[in-house]
DNA sequence: TATTGTTATACTCTATAACTATA
DNA sequence: TATAGTTATAGAGTATAACAATA
């Protein structure tokens, strides 16, 4: 599918291109990235980008990072769950944890409780300034949320959502 | 749409939960996201790093970056363009492109040369090299995706790029 | 032996300010 | 003055190896 030079507007005609002659570009015009455009991944990624990018921007007002207002959420969520169980449901490595809950702890949104029954583990429980701030961090998400995919309908948002999913299946995850 | 604690299995009757006493889960159930999958960004980055991750370790064999494939493709489609035109073309900072064109330029893949008319740019071509790897990433490329979105068939890969081009296009960009 | 949380570290991607040489 | 490429730097996300305490 996606094939190099397939794009190029200056294409010379066959016979004119000699072997180490190929067609150039002219300085001044707009170039484009085509030769990339067959590639589904590559529209993810720069879609996601733009998304990503314009949520850190809105969170940045609460003084959250995107991957710290997702671990407060699921401590919110599921207050009590150890750091390995937020770590599965987040997908993230353990080790990128301690500092994300390091800053949530001293900033008084979350707490670290020694568990009883297995001394190695900690229960994570979010503070009433946690709650309140989850939940503006969430309003502010759904806002930021509307802006990009405002314009679809909620059947349409789904069909978005479906294909993720059978994407995310396909790579057995 | 996205509300805290909306998905606790383990949620009290409202009567029984006391001021300070949030439901807690327990320490050895599995816990979910639920509580971030209003989210429709936050499906987009999670599937796109999983492709992402894939694709970067596709390319590893062949000693590429998902960025450097990227330039050095667009750079075979585009002979002679200059270091702006390609920044502006993949939507990168043109700092960012300086390292990437050195370690091309240094492996023999890419040639900058002065530009007559402007003395300030550089054209960047391909090598024969150059040009090979850059098909061979193609190759590369186009298999990791036949993983990834095989099980979409041609309208449903059409329907997801369209979703991701109003996305994009709200974002106004 | 295995697991929980931790430390240290490294790599990638992205972004901005400021410099130089040219225009 | 503006632009092309560069340097330096910083932040964010992700990943792995190895350790101490505990199971």
């Amino acid at each position: 599918m996606a094939q190099v030079s397939s794009s190029n507007k200056n294409a010379a005609p066959a016979l004119a291109a000699a072997p180490d002659a190929a067609p150039r570009v002219d300085t001044h015009e707009v170039v484009d990235d085509a030769a990339l455009q067959g590639l589904v991944g590559y529209h993810m990624r720069r879609v996601t980008n733009l998304v990503q990018a314009d949520l850190a921007r809105v969170l940045k007002d609460l003084d959250l990072r995107i991957i710290t207002m997702s671990v407060l959420v699921v401590i919110v969520d599921h207050p009590g769950l150890r750091q390995s169980q937020l770590a599965d449901a987040l997908s993230i490595e353990r080790p990128n944890l301690v500092s994300i809950l390091d800053e949530l702890e001293s900033r008084g949104l979350v707490l670290r409780t020694r568990v009883p029954t297995d001394r190695r583990a900690y229960a994570l429980t979010p503070t009433r300034a946690g709650e309140r701030l989850a939940e503006r961090a969430l309003e502010a998400a759904d806002e930021h949320e509307r802006k990009f995919f405002g314009d679809l309908d909620a059947k349409e948002r789904a069909q978005l959502l479906s294909l993720l999913g059978r994407v995310r299946d396909a790579a057995g995850a």
